[in-house]
DNA sequence: TGTTTTGACGAAACCGCTTTCGGAGAAAAA
DNA sequence: TTTTTCTCCGAAAGCGGTTTCGTCAAAACA
């Protein structure tokens, strides 16, 4: 049998409560007994079990991590995963360790996020999604749990949210197009369901609007969602439908890949003939020939922000617990400005 | 307060024994005992707590993700978190979920992955890493917990392993660069505490040997990690020490791509110069270009082998639990191949 | 009819730890 | 010397489940 609390008491000559006294720091304990007791525990090795202090004290120090949502957003999506290993670094930090449900039918909680999160009874949780609120989301929002969400409004008691100023980042991205020349701007966006992209097009639009251009209804164009195919089939349609802006946003990275692998299959030049900025900045983009201009949001300050939004939630009541971080156009070569190329 | 096995029993009008019993599939409560108390359990949404049944039997349903070793591997490094995804899915099918412990300096029991296994009494645990086996790793391998290695060999009682056959892959590699022509073979590796490169480099080595072609020292160089910059450092390396190989195998995507900058700056262009294999697989392979021929390693298949084969160590003494899955070729553009072009 | 078997359920001990409350004894204050 | 104040520690009641074993009535058997 595994050594427990009981064994150190009994090896140690005191009582139970006083080794978990020494354990959780106590301040009425002498230190011979103090040095007596870890030393012992030191020596046999001793492990507290997690399950019992979380049944004991309804804490866990366990913090959920849930992936939203039916747009396939997983550990391989470029963009969350960073933020994600920046947020599990600073937990880590913090004195939490990071517990993944995996949303899978057989389970026997499915889908219902509440649920799995009074299961474990997890301290926290963060979600991730690019998608709207489902259901499901929404009621773990409302609960007692605390929540922050990545890229994703919450709105409970206990909740707060962080993302990048997507509507900002639009403007920036047509400024700078405006700026090179380009005046027939077109957006590839996601999936309706998508509020992030949804919030990049209003923004993209207005800001068109806002320098006197006119918005072409056949350069807006909505994939399916965040990935390679979406860009290129949007290209197609936009083809098919007769004109091709000259200039274009893609709501992430992959979409405007997928984009360029389009036009360069019809005969395009990328940016000769079609400026294009993606989204995100993931690893990608450097590899991509041209190299891909985008917006970046700095994945390791959300992933930073995200998690100590998250331990302020936990431990205070505060209510001011939703960031908006700043985006920044990172010029590569795929935008056209040929005087400023950084890698 | 939170609803718990006891109310439901006292809604119920039964014990505590009885909706245990219920919740875990015992046969001898009659249905409609057994409809009542779902129906309550349904009604007041009741969520029994893990860590109370942990407590009870022993078992978490939770598996240990270990990210081991200081070559920075974490949910960014593209190979490994392929692998885990779809480990993820799998064990979710089976009614795990995952929990991920951070390594940071502060935490309690740090760096002592035994201790940390059983302070959260996980059923069992994966452990990725692309280095050796270090102390800490070799004392959970040889602990009673079920571990299994992704490309790391473990050897104790209750452990296994899952790694492509690295000695293998170099021979393919060799043998088409063989085929093509090229006579000046070289090798880009990462560091030597890595196994996995350790082995490919000798595989690598035979397989030239085999072909009867000679073994230039000068064009074997070890970085110190997977990453990009080992590669970019390597090409350095080589060119200063006077000359190139014609055809380069490299014990990483990532590698390969930082080669290929590196050649590119000095002039030399990729495959006509210098020709290119890189290994992996990894996304960024598609956007390169030259797009990059690699190695590919079955991800997806890797990852649900991992999971099974934990779940077979988890729940029977079965003793044969290492695989070797077989590595296979992908010709892009990178190693001169323009006859078989595929994406 | 008496006996054994079966089906359905409950009592209670246990899992390992936390925390409140109080007590004993020593030291300080009166 | 008596009283008060500390210091250090332990008893015991949870926390929310599981599981063994026993009970008891009804059904099956002889």
């Amino acid at each position: 049998m595994s050594v427990n609390i009981k064994t150190i008491a009994e090896m140690a000559g005191v009582s139970v409560s006083t080794v978990s006294k020494i354990i959780n720091n106590y301040s009425d304990i002498s230190v011979e007994t103090k040095a007596k007791v870890h030393e012992i525990m030191k020596q046999t090795g001793y492990v507290p079990s997690n399950s019992a202090k979380t049944l004991a004290t309804k804490k866990s120090s366990l913090i959920g991590v849930i992936f939203a949502g039916k747009l396939n957003i997983d550990f391989t999506h470029p963009f969350f995963v960073e933020v994600l290993n920046s947020f599990k670094k600073q937990m880590g930090f913090l004195g939490y360790d990071l517990l993944f449900f995996s949303n899978e039918k057989s389970h026997a909680v499915d889908g219902d996020y509440l649920a799995r999160c009074r299961h474990f009874q997890v301290d926290g949780c963060i979600i991730v999604t690019g998608q709207q609120v489902e259901p499901s989301i929404s009621e773990l929002d409302h609960s007692e749990i605390p929540c922050i969400g990545v890229d994703i409004e919450l709105k409970g008691k206990s909740s707060g949210y962080i993302m990048s100023d997507n509507y900002k980042m639009s403007y920036k991205v047509v400024e700078h197009f405006y700026l090179q020349g380009y005046r027939e701007l077109g957006y590839i966006g996601s999936t309706l369901e998508s509020d992030i992209s949804n919030m990049r097009e209003k923004g993209y639009k207005d800001a068109i609007e806002s320098f006197g251009l006119p918005v072409f209804d056949n350069w807006f164009v909505n994939g399916e969602n965040f990935f390679e195919e979406s860009g290129y089939e949007a290209i197609n349609k936009m083809i098919e439908s007769g004109s091709l802006p000259r200039a274009i946003f893609a709501a992430s990275d992959l979409i405007a890949i997928g984009a360029m692998r389009a036009l360069k299959e019809h005969g395009f030049r990328v940016p000769e003939d079609v400026a294009i900025i993606g989204c995100d900045d993931i690893e990608a983009c450097k590899y991509t020939s041209p190299a891909l201009s985008t917006i970046r949001q700095n994945k390791d300050k959300i992933g930073r922000l995200a998690a100590s939004l998250l331990f302020d939630l936990m431990n205070t009541q505060s209510v001011t617990s939703n960031v908006v971080v700043e985006p920044e156009l990172v010029i590569r070569e795929s935008c056209g400005n040929k005087l400023k190329v950084q890698l």
